[in-house]
DNA sequence: CTAAGTGCAAATCCTTTGCGCAATG
DNA sequence: CATTGCGCAAAGGATTTGCACTTAG
């Protein structure tokens, strides 16, 4: 098994929503770093990340533990430019800003604005609105530098 | 080739860009029909949609000349929640309305707001913003009329 | 004519699945 | 010790690419 040494994860009531499943250590790593970090990683960045804290887990595990943590409202999925899939450890209604240059997904220091929800009503067409997504797009700090030295 | 009875298309000056770039049958029906689609279709859904109308052509044409259209600003990408790449004809600035329930994207009434990508102001972080996307989230008039039958 | 564009099939990349083995409760 | 969960390798599905053929200019 991967080093025992982190702080790892504690289960909390709340992640017990089924009541058959197990708590395997994999689940507890996986949980706990994808609540540490704040980039948004994809599967594969997310293995990159837990191989350099000396943990080795299957790529499929990585894939089923995350799906099953959507499902159950603990991680959600955010959409960027690239084509894979994002996950987010904060379930907390938030925005992101993403890099037009680097495709990297940052939070956004703009707190939730219900408003916004309340703007998108649609007259005519008898939808239902229950509430938006925004993501603002920009250049970051980092990309910002790099391209002034060009 | 492909039936020439239907409004294809014409080519404005704007979609040469790139000086070299040949009009093609194929290019100009593609472009007249996702113009004129309001259904931000798939690769696949749009070659559904063009076979019903007479037309064949090969998925890896529709993928390019999309492609294409894309950089060329011509057409815009739309993320959606299943994992495909949509399409839209629509370049101006406008938000859309994902149904939860089927997935499907539809056009938002709700005008551009140039004042929400000023709300954005990153103050710490040194982020410069230059736009945003907004989507809402809610249940589209055929979903709700469903699920009351239920 | 001659390069750019097309269409097919093969290749690629991310994600999902099947299944024998391991480990939780 | 019964069953859930893991990891591998294979399958799947969307998109991309290589290449011989077609066609616009």
């Amino acid at each position: 098994m991967g080093r025992t040494s982190i702080n790892v994860y504690k289960f909390q009531k709340e992640d017990y929503i089924m009541s058959d499943k197990r708590n395997t250590w994999q689940k507890k790593v996986i949980y706990s770093v994808i609540k540490e970090l704040k980039t948004h990683p994809t599967v594969q960045s997310l293995i990159d990340e837990l191989e350099k804290r000396g943990y080795k887990i299957g790529k499929s595990t990585v894939y089923r533990v995350l799906s099953d943590a959507v499902d159950e409202g603990i991680v959600m999925n955010v959409y960027s430019g690239d084509k894979m899939e994002h996950y987010d450890g904060n379930t907390e209604k938030h925005y992101h800003i993403r890099c037009k240059v680097c495709d990297r997904i940052y939070d956004s220091e703009l707190p939730y604005q219900d408003s916004i929800t309340r703007m998108g009503v649609e007259t005519d067409s008898g939808f239902v609105i229950l509430s938006h997504n925004l993501e603002f797009i920009g250049i970051c700090p980092n990309c910002k530098d790099s391209l002034k030295s060009l």
